[in-house]
DNA sequence: GCCAACGTTGGC
DNA sequence: GCCAACGTTGGC
């Protein structure tokens, strides 16, 4: 068992949509670190924490979990996507995405509150110029936040 | 295998 | 819209 944090920006997917839906396919992945997090290390029932980025709250606005192991992202043989690879075919996939079920929306925890606890300053979505859009939590700060959360 | 140019991310 | 950071690409 293990923890992330994962980006998405609420334009696309928003803590709101994956409550309403349930659970989503964490598609349009391009980055060859994020991936292998999904296709190496993700297991089953992983804790999620579920970041807003590139919008006017930045910050964890709710909690959810891995309910599928990577499997090759769709949008990357769709030519009508963002996310097509002219590169990848469905017999040699690039990209894979793993999908991730609603547990909670939260308050939204944002990222000038999360830089104020010196429990958390080793957090990786917290460095400068971290662009990763999946990266490991440890225990401590994923029982940290959950309990500022519970709150 | 080096590295400059380029593109993208994402906070501000 | 700016710009720092950094991953990727491609010429050599």
């Amino acid at each position: 068992m293990q923890y992330w944090l994962m980006k998405s920006e609420p334009d696309d997917v928003s803590i709101d949509d994956l409550a309403h839906r349930g659970e989503v396919g964490w598609y349009g992945v391009r980055n060859y670190q994020a991936r292998n997090f999904m296709r190496d290390a993700m297991q089953l029932g992983d804790g999620v924490l579920f970041y807003h980025s590139s919008c006017s709250e930045p910050g964890i606005a709710g909690l959810a979990a891995v309910s599928r192991l990577a499997y090759p992202d769709p949008t990357q043989f769709d030519p009508a996507s963002p996310y097509f690879d002219a590169k990848s075919s469905p017999g040699q996939p690039r990209w894979l995405q793993v999908d991730v079920r609603f547990v909670a929306r939260t308050r939204l925890l944002g990222l000038d509150e999360l830089r104020r606890y010196s429990e958390l300053a080793g957090m990786q979505v917290l460095r400068r110029g971290n662009r990763l859009s999946i990266t490991p939590v440890t225990e401590s700060e994923w029982t940290f936040i959950t309990s500022l959360l519970a709150c």
